[in-house]
DNA sequence: CTAATTTTGTGCTCTAAAACATAATTATAG
DNA sequence: CTATAATTATGTTTTAGAGCACAAAATTAG
Protein backbone atom coordinates (compact mmCIF):
# COMPACT_ATOMS: atom_id res chain seq x y z
CA UNK A 1 0.00 0.00 0.00
CA UNK A 2 1.51 3.12 -0.73
CA UNK A 3 1.30 5.85 2.38
CA UNK A 4 1.04 9.18 0.51
CA UNK A 5 0.17 11.84 2.29
CA UNK A 6 -4.04 12.60 2.51
CA UNK A 7 -4.61 15.89 0.35
CA UNK A 8 -6.49 18.38 2.69
CA UNK A 9 -10.00 17.83 0.59
CA UNK A 10 -9.79 14.14 1.27
CA UNK A 11 -9.80 14.84 4.93
CA UNK A 12 -11.99 17.50 5.15
CA UNK A 13 -14.98 15.36 2.95
CA UNK A 14 -14.20 12.66 5.47
CA UNK A 15 -14.47 15.06 8.52
CA UNK A 16 -17.81 15.78 7.54
CA UNK A 17 -19.17 15.72 10.69
CA UNK A 18 -16.88 18.11 12.72
CA UNK A 19 -15.75 19.92 9.38
CA UNK A 20 -19.71 20.55 8.09
CA UNK A 21 -21.12 23.03 10.84
CA UNK A 22 -18.28 25.24 10.63
CA UNK A 23 -17.35 29.10 8.98
CA UNK A 24 -14.48 29.51 7.07
CA UNK A 25 -12.81 30.94 9.84
CA UNK A 26 -13.15 28.02 11.92
CA UNK A 27 -12.11 25.77 9.46
CA UNK A 28 -9.19 27.62 8.81
CA UNK A 29 -8.32 27.02 12.69
CA UNK A 30 -9.00 23.25 12.52
CA UNK A 31 -7.22 22.80 9.02
CA UNK A 32 -4.31 24.74 10.88
CA UNK A 33 -4.47 22.57 13.84
CA UNK A 34 -5.07 18.71 13.10
CA UNK A 35 -2.34 15.98 12.84
CA UNK A 36 -2.54 12.71 10.91
CA UNK A 37 -1.34 9.39 12.73
CA UNK A 38 -0.87 5.60 11.62
CA UNK A 39 -1.47 2.95 13.59
CA UNK A 40 -0.06 -0.64 13.06
CA UNK A 41 -1.98 -3.72 13.95
CA UNK A 42 -2.89 -4.35 17.77
CA UNK A 43 -0.94 -0.88 18.16
CA UNK A 44 -2.25 0.75 21.19
CA UNK A 45 -3.88 4.14 20.53
CA UNK A 46 -4.72 5.35 24.12
CA UNK A 47 -4.47 3.61 27.58
CA UNK A 48 -6.64 3.62 30.87
CA UNK A 49 -5.56 6.42 33.05
CA UNK A 50 -4.28 8.64 29.86
CA UNK A 51 -4.85 12.08 30.10
CA UNK A 52 -7.45 12.89 27.10
CA UNK A 53 -6.02 16.20 25.04
CA UNK A 54 -7.40 14.76 21.07
CA UNK A 55 -10.09 13.79 19.61
CA UNK A 56 -9.82 11.29 17.21
CA UNK A 57 -11.43 10.80 14.24
CA UNK A 58 -10.85 7.34 12.29
CA UNK A 59 -10.14 7.72 8.95
CA UNK A 60 -9.29 3.96 7.71
CA UNK A 61 -8.60 0.61 9.49
CA UNK A 62 -10.93 -1.14 12.53
CA UNK A 63 -10.50 0.37 16.09
CA UNK A 64 -11.88 -1.36 19.30
CA UNK A 65 -12.37 0.46 22.68
CA UNK A 66 -11.76 -2.02 25.29
CA UNK A 67 -11.30 -2.05 28.99
CA UNK A 68 -9.42 -4.63 31.31
CA UNK A 69 -11.32 -5.88 34.33
CA UNK A 70 -10.79 -8.34 37.03
CA UNK A 71 -8.41 -11.48 36.69
CA UNK A 72 -6.84 -10.92 33.38
CA UNK A 73 -10.14 -10.25 31.61
CA UNK A 74 -10.86 -8.06 28.84
CA UNK A 75 -14.43 -6.72 28.05
CA UNK A 76 -14.22 -4.64 23.96
CA UNK A 77 -16.77 -2.22 24.56
CA UNK A 78 -16.97 -0.89 21.17
CA UNK A 79 -15.95 -1.03 17.58
CA UNK A 80 -14.99 1.78 15.65
CA UNK A 81 -15.10 2.05 12.29
CA UNK A 82 -14.18 5.08 9.22
CA UNK A 83 -15.42 7.82 9.70
CA UNK A 84 -16.16 7.54 13.80
CA UNK A 85 -15.11 9.78 16.02
CA UNK A 86 -14.01 8.74 19.42
CA UNK A 87 -11.49 9.35 22.73
CA UNK A 88 -13.79 12.84 23.61
CA UNK A 89 -16.00 11.52 26.20
CA UNK A 90 -12.69 11.21 29.03
CA UNK A 91 -12.23 15.19 27.95
CA UNK A 92 -15.66 16.01 28.37
CA UNK A 93 -16.28 14.31 31.50
CA UNK A 94 -12.88 16.02 32.59
CA UNK A 95 -11.49 12.41 33.50
CA UNK A 96 -8.89 10.74 32.32
CA UNK A 97 -9.38 7.65 30.21
CA UNK A 98 -11.75 5.05 31.76
CA UNK A 99 -10.94 2.23 28.48
CA UNK A 100 -8.10 1.82 25.85
CA UNK A 101 -8.22 1.84 22.18
CA UNK A 102 -6.47 -0.16 19.92
CA UNK A 103 -6.20 -1.05 16.16
CA UNK A 104 -7.18 -4.60 15.11
CA UNK A 105 -5.64 -3.81 11.22
CA UNK A 106 -3.77 -1.06 10.02
CA UNK A 107 -5.22 2.70 10.50
CA UNK A 108 -5.43 5.68 10.49
CA UNK A 109 -6.25 8.81 12.64
CA UNK A 110 -6.97 12.24 12.73
CA UNK A 111 -6.04 14.07 15.69
CA UNK A 112 -7.56 17.54 16.72
CA UNK A 113 -6.44 18.71 19.88
CA UNK A 114 -9.72 19.12 22.56
CA UNK A 115 -8.90 22.79 23.63
CA UNK A 116 -9.81 23.51 20.18
CA UNK A 117 -13.04 21.87 19.82
CA UNK A 118 -14.32 23.00 22.84
CA UNK A 119 -13.59 26.29 21.68
CA UNK A 120 -15.45 25.77 18.29
CA UNK A 121 -18.03 24.58 20.31
CA UNK A 122 -18.64 27.22 22.64
CA UNK A 123 -18.96 29.26 19.64
CA UNK A 124 -20.93 26.95 17.48
CA UNK A 125 -24.04 25.38 18.16
CA UNK A 126 -24.27 22.86 15.77
CA UNK A 127 -21.24 21.21 17.22
CA UNK A 128 -22.25 21.11 20.09
CA UNK A 129 -25.74 19.38 19.23
CA UNK A 130 -23.63 16.87 16.98
CA UNK A 131 -21.89 15.69 20.25
CA UNK A 132 -24.54 15.67 22.22
CA UNK A 133 -26.47 13.37 19.74
CA UNK A 134 -23.34 11.03 19.78
CA UNK A 135 -23.41 10.76 23.03
CA UNK A 136 -26.89 10.33 23.49
CA UNK A 137 -27.04 7.19 20.72
CA UNK A 138 -23.73 5.89 22.46
CA UNK A 139 -25.33 5.87 26.19
CA UNK A 140 -28.27 4.42 24.47
CA UNK A 141 -25.94 1.44 23.13
CA UNK A 142 -24.27 1.27 26.41
CA UNK A 143 -27.24 0.64 28.13
CA UNK A 144 -28.90 -1.75 26.04
CA UNK A 145 -25.43 -3.63 26.18
CA UNK A 146 -25.04 -4.06 29.37
CA UNK A 147 -28.15 -5.82 29.68
CA UNK A 148 -27.39 -8.17 26.87
CA UNK A 149 -23.73 -9.22 28.49
CA UNK A 150 -25.24 -9.84 31.41
CA UNK A 151 -28.46 -11.44 31.03
CA UNK A 152 -27.72 -13.38 27.54
CA UNK A 153 -26.33 -16.82 27.72
CA UNK A 154 -23.32 -17.77 25.46
CA UNK A 155 -24.94 -18.97 22.45
CA UNK A 156 -26.71 -15.25 22.17
CA UNK A 157 -23.60 -12.90 22.97
CA UNK A 158 -22.06 -14.65 20.84
CA UNK A 159 -24.79 -14.72 17.78
CA UNK A 160 -25.18 -10.98 18.52
CA UNK A 161 -21.85 -9.98 18.40
CA UNK A 162 -21.21 -11.86 15.02
CA UNK A 163 -24.21 -9.67 13.97
CA UNK A 164 -23.17 -6.79 15.36
CA UNK A 165 -19.54 -7.30 13.21
CA UNK A 166 -21.60 -7.49 10.11
CA UNK A 167 -23.57 -4.27 10.82
CA UNK A 168 -20.52 -2.78 11.78
CA UNK A 169 -17.98 -3.67 9.17
CA UNK A 170 -19.85 -5.04 6.90
CA UNK A 171 -19.06 -8.26 4.62
CA UNK A 172 -17.41 -9.01 1.48
CA UNK A 173 -18.74 -9.41 -2.28
CA UNK A 174 -20.53 -13.01 -1.38
CA UNK A 175 -22.65 -10.97 1.13
CA UNK A 176 -21.98 -13.07 3.89
CA UNK A 177 -18.31 -13.46 4.73
CA UNK A 178 -17.68 -11.07 7.58
CA UNK A 179 -14.83 -8.40 6.86
CA UNK A 180 -13.30 -7.94 9.45
CA UNK A 181 -10.76 -11.20 10.81
CA UNK A 182 -10.93 -11.12 14.50
CA UNK A 183 -9.11 -13.78 16.58
CA UNK A 184 -11.19 -15.80 18.84
CA UNK A 185 -10.33 -14.02 21.52
CA UNK A 186 -11.42 -10.39 20.74
CA UNK A 187 -14.63 -12.32 19.90
CA UNK A 188 -14.65 -13.23 23.10
CA UNK A 189 -13.71 -9.99 24.63
CA UNK A 190 -16.60 -8.82 22.39
CA UNK A 191 -18.85 -11.62 23.65
CA UNK A 192 -17.91 -11.35 27.52
CA UNK A 193 -17.09 -15.00 27.76
CA UNK A 194 -13.70 -17.02 27.75
CA UNK A 195 -11.62 -17.71 24.69
CA UNK A 196 -12.32 -21.42 24.68
CA UNK A 197 -15.97 -20.98 24.80
CA UNK A 198 -15.68 -18.17 21.72
CA UNK A 199 -13.78 -21.71 19.99
CA UNK A 200 -16.31 -23.91 21.05
CA UNK A 201 -19.52 -22.10 20.41
CA UNK A 202 -17.94 -21.15 17.20
CA UNK A 203 -17.49 -25.00 16.31
CA UNK A 204 -20.69 -25.52 17.60
CA UNK A 205 -22.83 -23.04 15.30
CA UNK A 206 -20.53 -24.26 12.55
CA UNK A 207 -22.13 -27.71 12.84
CA UNK A 208 -25.40 -26.32 13.66
CA UNK A 209 -24.48 -24.80 10.07
CA UNK A 210 -25.57 -21.21 11.03
CA UNK A 211 -22.13 -19.84 10.19
CA UNK A 212 -18.73 -21.82 8.11
CA UNK A 213 -15.46 -20.67 9.56
CA UNK A 214 -12.25 -20.82 7.92
CA UNK A 215 -9.38 -19.81 10.02
CA UNK A 216 -10.75 -16.17 10.82
CA UNK A 217 -13.19 -16.20 8.21
CA UNK A 218 -16.52 -16.27 9.23
CA UNK A 219 -19.42 -16.96 6.90
CA UNK A 220 -22.49 -16.03 8.34
CA UNK A 221 -25.16 -18.90 6.66
CA UNK A 222 -28.41 -18.55 7.99
CA UNK A 223 -29.09 -15.09 9.67
CA UNK A 224 -32.76 -15.45 10.57
CA UNK A 225 -31.71 -17.98 12.89
CA UNK A 226 -28.60 -16.28 14.46
CA UNK A 227 -31.10 -13.13 15.30
CA UNK A 228 -33.45 -15.94 17.08
CA UNK A 229 -30.39 -16.75 19.04
CA UNK A 230 -28.99 -13.45 19.85
CA UNK A 231 -32.99 -12.55 20.82
CA UNK A 232 -34.08 -15.13 22.90
CA UNK A 233 -30.46 -15.06 25.07
CA UNK B 1 -47.16 15.11 54.68
CA UNK B 2 -48.52 18.05 53.51
CA UNK B 3 -48.86 18.53 49.37
CA UNK B 4 -48.49 21.89 49.56
CA UNK B 5 -47.52 23.46 45.80
CA UNK B 6 -44.38 24.37 45.43
CA UNK B 7 -43.33 28.22 44.73
CA UNK B 8 -41.58 28.88 41.93
CA UNK B 9 -38.45 30.08 43.88
CA UNK B 10 -38.25 26.78 45.38
CA UNK B 11 -38.68 25.38 41.72
CA UNK B 12 -35.82 27.29 39.99
CA UNK B 13 -33.65 26.98 42.83
CA UNK B 14 -33.63 22.98 42.52
CA UNK B 15 -32.98 23.12 38.95
CA UNK B 16 -30.21 25.09 38.79
CA UNK B 17 -28.15 23.50 36.30
CA UNK B 18 -30.75 24.26 33.21
CA UNK B 19 -31.94 27.78 35.23
CA UNK B 20 -28.85 29.06 36.19
CA UNK B 21 -26.93 29.52 32.35
CA UNK B 22 -30.39 31.62 30.96
CA UNK B 23 -31.17 34.62 30.54
CA UNK B 24 -34.27 36.55 31.65
CA UNK B 25 -36.40 35.82 28.43
CA UNK B 26 -35.40 32.05 28.30
CA UNK B 27 -36.34 31.98 31.73
CA UNK B 28 -39.49 33.44 31.21
CA UNK B 29 -40.20 30.79 28.73
CA UNK B 30 -39.29 27.85 30.63
CA UNK B 31 -40.94 28.91 34.11
CA UNK B 32 -43.85 29.32 31.36
CA UNK B 33 -43.88 25.58 30.30
CA UNK B 34 -42.79 23.56 33.17
CA UNK B 35 -45.26 21.15 35.22
CA UNK B 36 -44.75 19.08 38.26
CA UNK B 37 -45.93 15.64 39.04
CA UNK B 38 -45.79 13.45 41.95
CA UNK B 39 -45.64 9.42 42.00
CA UNK B 40 -46.50 7.35 43.92
CA UNK B 41 -43.99 4.23 45.64
CA UNK B 42 -43.05 1.56 42.78
CA UNK B 43 -45.19 3.66 40.31
CA UNK B 44 -43.70 3.70 36.73
CA UNK B 45 -43.06 7.03 35.31
CA UNK B 46 -42.12 5.56 31.88
CA UNK B 47 -42.03 2.65 30.14
CA UNK B 48 -39.55 1.05 27.59
CA UNK B 49 -40.43 1.81 23.60
CA UNK B 50 -42.58 5.18 25.22
CA UNK B 51 -41.97 8.03 22.97
CA UNK B 52 -39.50 10.32 25.05
CA UNK B 53 -41.23 14.41 25.27
CA UNK B 54 -39.87 15.69 28.74
CA UNK B 55 -37.03 15.90 30.01
CA UNK B 56 -37.53 15.26 34.30
CA UNK B 57 -35.97 16.54 37.27
CA UNK B 58 -36.23 14.61 40.29
CA UNK B 59 -37.24 17.24 43.28
CA UNK B 60 -37.85 14.99 45.84
CA UNK B 61 -37.61 11.25 45.98
CA UNK B 62 -35.81 8.38 44.69
CA UNK B 63 -35.72 7.06 40.72
CA UNK B 64 -34.81 3.84 39.27
CA UNK B 65 -33.64 3.56 35.60
CA UNK B 66 -33.83 -0.04 34.43
CA UNK B 67 -34.18 -2.32 31.79
CA UNK B 68 -36.22 -5.35 31.64
CA UNK B 69 -34.12 -8.44 29.83
CA UNK B 70 -34.38 -11.55 28.84
CA UNK B 71 -36.00 -14.57 30.92
CA UNK B 72 -38.02 -11.93 33.47
CA UNK B 73 -34.82 -10.27 34.31
CA UNK B 74 -34.54 -6.90 35.16
CA UNK B 75 -31.07 -4.67 35.31
CA UNK B 76 -31.03 -1.42 37.04
CA UNK B 77 -29.23 0.26 34.68
CA UNK B 78 -28.81 3.84 37.18
CA UNK B 79 -30.48 5.46 40.09
CA UNK B 80 -31.59 8.82 40.39
CA UNK B 81 -31.12 11.53 43.41
CA UNK B 82 -32.38 14.94 43.53
CA UNK B 83 -31.59 17.29 41.96
CA UNK B 84 -30.79 15.08 38.60
CA UNK B 85 -32.12 15.70 35.07
CA UNK B 86 -33.20 12.22 33.39
CA UNK B 87 -35.11 11.01 31.17
CA UNK B 88 -33.93 13.18 27.94
CA UNK B 89 -31.24 11.02 26.48
CA UNK B 90 -33.80 9.06 24.24
CA UNK B 91 -34.83 12.33 22.72
CA UNK B 92 -31.36 13.51 21.80
CA UNK B 93 -30.61 10.51 20.10
CA UNK B 94 -34.31 10.48 18.36
CA UNK B 95 -34.97 7.23 19.61
CA UNK B 96 -37.81 5.56 21.96
CA UNK B 97 -36.96 4.92 25.45
CA UNK B 98 -34.80 2.00 25.59
CA UNK B 99 -35.06 1.77 29.94
CA UNK B 100 -38.15 2.85 32.03
CA UNK B 101 -37.88 4.63 35.25
CA UNK B 102 -40.03 3.97 38.28
CA UNK B 103 -40.27 5.26 41.72
CA UNK B 104 -38.55 3.70 44.84
CA UNK B 105 -40.21 6.06 46.78
CA UNK B 106 -42.98 8.51 47.02
CA UNK B 107 -41.24 10.86 44.24
CA UNK B 108 -41.52 14.95 43.01
CA UNK B 109 -40.83 15.69 39.35
CA UNK B 110 -40.79 18.61 37.42
CA UNK B 111 -41.23 17.72 34.11
CA UNK B 112 -39.99 20.46 31.08
CA UNK B 113 -41.21 19.98 27.45
CA UNK B 114 -38.04 18.66 25.27
CA UNK B 115 -38.88 21.16 22.48
CA UNK B 116 -38.60 24.20 24.36
CA UNK B 117 -34.66 22.29 25.72
CA UNK B 118 -33.31 21.92 22.50
CA UNK B 119 -34.32 25.61 21.44
CA UNK B 120 -32.98 26.30 24.48
CA UNK B 121 -29.84 24.67 23.59
CA UNK B 122 -29.99 26.04 19.88
CA UNK B 123 -29.64 29.81 21.44
CA UNK B 124 -27.89 28.91 24.26
CA UNK B 125 -24.57 27.45 24.43
CA UNK B 126 -23.75 26.91 28.54
CA UNK B 127 -26.62 24.84 28.39
CA UNK B 128 -25.66 22.82 25.49
CA UNK B 129 -22.02 22.21 27.73
CA UNK B 130 -24.08 21.09 30.46
CA UNK B 131 -25.64 18.40 28.27
CA UNK B 132 -22.23 16.85 27.03
CA UNK B 133 -21.22 17.03 30.31
CA UNK B 134 -23.55 15.18 31.77
CA UNK B 135 -24.19 12.95 28.83
CA UNK B 136 -20.09 12.53 28.82
CA UNK B 137 -19.70 11.31 32.64
CA UNK B 138 -23.22 8.96 32.51
CA UNK B 139 -21.21 7.19 29.33
CA UNK B 140 -18.02 6.62 31.73
CA UNK B 141 -20.07 5.56 34.26
CA UNK B 142 -21.43 3.01 31.81
CA UNK B 143 -19.22 1.72 30.39
CA UNK B 144 -17.11 0.94 33.88
CA UNK B 145 -20.64 -0.26 35.02
CA UNK B 146 -20.33 -2.95 31.95
CA UNK B 147 -17.17 -4.00 32.84
CA UNK B 148 -18.37 -4.54 36.46
CA UNK B 149 -21.13 -6.17 36.19
CA UNK B 150 -19.84 -8.94 33.57
CA UNK B 151 -16.37 -9.74 35.14
CA UNK B 152 -17.32 -9.17 39.10
CA UNK B 153 -18.42 -12.17 41.14
CA UNK B 154 -21.38 -12.30 43.10
CA UNK B 155 -19.67 -10.46 46.82
CA UNK B 156 -17.74 -8.06 44.42
CA UNK B 157 -20.72 -6.86 42.89
CA UNK B 158 -23.02 -6.74 46.06
CA UNK B 159 -20.05 -5.21 47.90
CA UNK B 160 -20.51 -2.75 45.16
CA UNK B 161 -24.18 -2.10 44.84
CA UNK B 162 -24.05 -1.38 48.82
CA UNK B 163 -21.20 1.50 48.48
CA UNK B 164 -23.45 2.43 45.70
CA UNK B 165 -26.20 3.08 47.56
CA UNK B 166 -24.43 4.88 50.28
CA UNK B 167 -22.65 7.30 47.75
CA UNK B 168 -25.76 7.93 46.00
CA UNK B 169 -28.09 8.37 48.71
CA UNK B 170 -26.32 8.62 51.74
CA UNK B 171 -26.80 7.62 55.23
CA UNK B 172 -28.43 8.16 58.10
CA UNK B 173 -27.38 10.59 61.59
CA UNK B 174 -25.63 7.01 62.90
CA UNK B 175 -23.09 7.83 59.57
CA UNK B 176 -23.33 4.13 59.00
CA UNK B 177 -27.26 3.02 57.42
CA UNK B 178 -27.87 3.07 54.22
CA UNK B 179 -30.71 5.97 53.39
CA UNK B 180 -32.43 4.03 51.13
CA UNK B 181 -34.46 0.88 52.10
CA UNK B 182 -34.47 -1.30 49.08
CA UNK B 183 -35.98 -4.54 48.46
CA UNK B 184 -33.83 -7.78 48.28
CA UNK B 185 -35.19 -8.08 44.86
CA UNK B 186 -34.24 -4.10 43.57
CA UNK B 187 -30.89 -5.12 45.64
CA UNK B 188 -30.11 -8.25 43.01
CA UNK B 189 -31.29 -6.43 39.79
CA UNK B 190 -28.75 -3.60 40.92
CA UNK B 191 -26.53 -6.23 41.16
CA UNK B 192 -27.08 -8.50 38.61
CA UNK B 193 -27.79 -11.67 40.49
CA UNK B 194 -31.08 -13.64 40.99
CA UNK B 195 -33.13 -12.43 44.79
CA UNK B 196 -32.23 -15.45 46.21
CA UNK B 197 -28.27 -14.84 45.88
CA UNK B 198 -29.23 -11.06 47.02
CA UNK B 199 -30.35 -12.09 50.36
CA UNK B 200 -27.98 -14.90 50.85
CA UNK B 201 -24.98 -13.11 49.86
CA UNK B 202 -26.58 -10.45 52.45
CA UNK B 203 -26.71 -12.85 55.12
CA UNK B 204 -23.33 -14.26 54.36
CA UNK B 205 -21.95 -10.51 54.55
CA UNK B 206 -23.73 -9.96 58.17
CA UNK B 207 -22.64 -13.12 58.87
CA UNK B 208 -18.69 -11.84 58.46
CA UNK B 209 -19.71 -8.54 60.01
CA UNK B 210 -18.89 -6.37 57.29
CA UNK B 211 -22.79 -5.00 57.63
CA UNK B 212 -25.82 -5.96 59.73
CA UNK B 213 -29.13 -5.93 58.18
CA UNK B 214 -32.51 -5.70 59.95
CA UNK B 215 -35.14 -5.76 57.65
CA UNK B 216 -34.39 -3.75 55.17
CA UNK B 217 -32.48 -1.69 56.95
CA UNK B 218 -28.54 -2.20 55.81
CA UNK B 219 -25.92 -0.67 58.47
CA UNK B 220 -22.47 -0.81 56.81
CA UNK B 221 -19.81 -1.77 59.55
CA UNK B 222 -16.91 -2.36 57.86
CA UNK B 223 -16.35 -0.10 54.80
CA UNK B 224 -13.03 -0.94 54.08
CA UNK B 225 -13.62 -4.41 53.77
CA UNK B 226 -16.22 -3.72 51.67
CA UNK B 227 -14.43 -1.78 49.54
CA UNK B 228 -11.68 -4.34 49.05
CA UNK B 229 -14.61 -7.34 48.29
CA UNK B 230 -15.64 -5.22 45.48
CA UNK B 231 -12.38 -4.00 44.10
CA UNK B 232 -10.80 -7.56 43.62
CA UNK B 233 -14.48 -8.32 42.46
C1' DC C 1 14.02 -23.74 6.43
C1' DT C 2 13.65 -24.75 11.22
C1' DA C 3 12.59 -23.54 15.90
C1' DA C 4 9.78 -21.05 18.89
C1' DT C 5 5.58 -18.94 19.87
C1' DT C 6 0.87 -18.02 19.36
C1' DT C 7 -3.59 -19.42 18.13
C1' DT C 8 -7.08 -22.83 17.56
C1' DG C 9 -9.52 -27.03 18.72
C1' DT C 10 -11.33 -30.76 22.04
C1' DG C 11 -11.99 -33.13 26.01
C1' DC C 12 -12.52 -33.20 30.98
C1' DT C 13 -13.15 -31.25 35.68
C1' DC C 14 -14.80 -28.12 38.79
C1' DT C 15 -17.37 -24.37 40.67
C1' DA C 16 -20.13 -20.16 40.93
C1' DA C 17 -24.42 -19.05 40.52
C1' DA C 18 -29.07 -20.18 38.90
C1' DA C 19 -33.10 -22.87 39.82
C1' DC C 20 -36.07 -25.03 42.78
C1' DA C 21 -38.30 -26.21 47.26
C1' DT C 22 -40.18 -24.95 51.49
C1' DA C 23 -40.71 -22.29 55.64
C1' DA C 24 -41.01 -18.28 58.22
C1' DT C 25 -41.91 -13.54 58.26
C1' DT C 26 -43.93 -9.44 57.01
C1' DA C 27 -47.13 -6.57 54.32
C1' DT C 28 -51.52 -5.72 52.18
C1' DA C 29 -56.30 -6.16 51.27
C1' DG C 30 -60.88 -7.07 52.31
C1' DC D 1 -58.89 -8.96 62.54
C1' DT D 2 -58.21 -12.42 59.42
C1' DA D 3 -56.98 -14.10 54.94
C1' DT D 4 -53.98 -13.57 51.10
C1' DA D 5 -50.11 -12.26 49.02
C1' DA D 6 -45.49 -10.76 48.93
C1' DT D 7 -41.00 -10.82 50.84
C1' DT D 8 -37.25 -12.88 53.26
C1' DA D 9 -34.56 -16.81 54.71
C1' DT D 10 -32.18 -21.33 54.13
C1' DG D 11 -31.26 -25.66 52.29
C1' DT D 12 -30.64 -28.63 48.18
C1' DT D 13 -30.02 -29.66 43.32
C1' DT D 14 -28.67 -28.59 38.80
C1' DT D 15 -26.16 -26.46 35.22
C1' DA D 16 -23.79 -22.99 32.46
C1' DG D 17 -19.65 -21.66 31.88
C1' DA D 18 -14.90 -21.09 33.73
C1' DG D 19 -10.54 -23.42 34.23
C1' DC D 20 -7.20 -26.57 32.92
C1' DA D 21 -4.64 -29.88 30.05
C1' DC D 22 -2.93 -31.10 25.86
C1' DA D 23 -2.48 -31.57 20.96
C1' DA D 24 -2.73 -29.73 16.32
C1' DA D 25 -2.30 -25.99 13.33
C1' DA D 26 -0.80 -21.67 12.05
C1' DT D 27 2.28 -17.62 12.64
C1' DT D 28 6.42 -15.44 13.59
C1' DA D 29 11.24 -15.14 14.42
C1' DG D 30 15.78 -16.31 13.71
Amino acid sequence: MVRRELTLAEITESIADLWQPLNEQQRALLAKEFTIQRFKKNEIIYCEGDKPTHIMCLLSGKVKIYKDGVGGRTQIIRVMKPVEYFAYRAYFANEEYVTAAAAFEPSVICMFPMNIITKLIAENNQLAQFFIRQLSIDLGIADERTVNLTQKHIRGRLAEALLFLKESYGVEEDESTLSIYLSREDLANLSNMTTSNAIRTLSIFAAEKLITIDGRKIKLIDEDRLRKISKIG
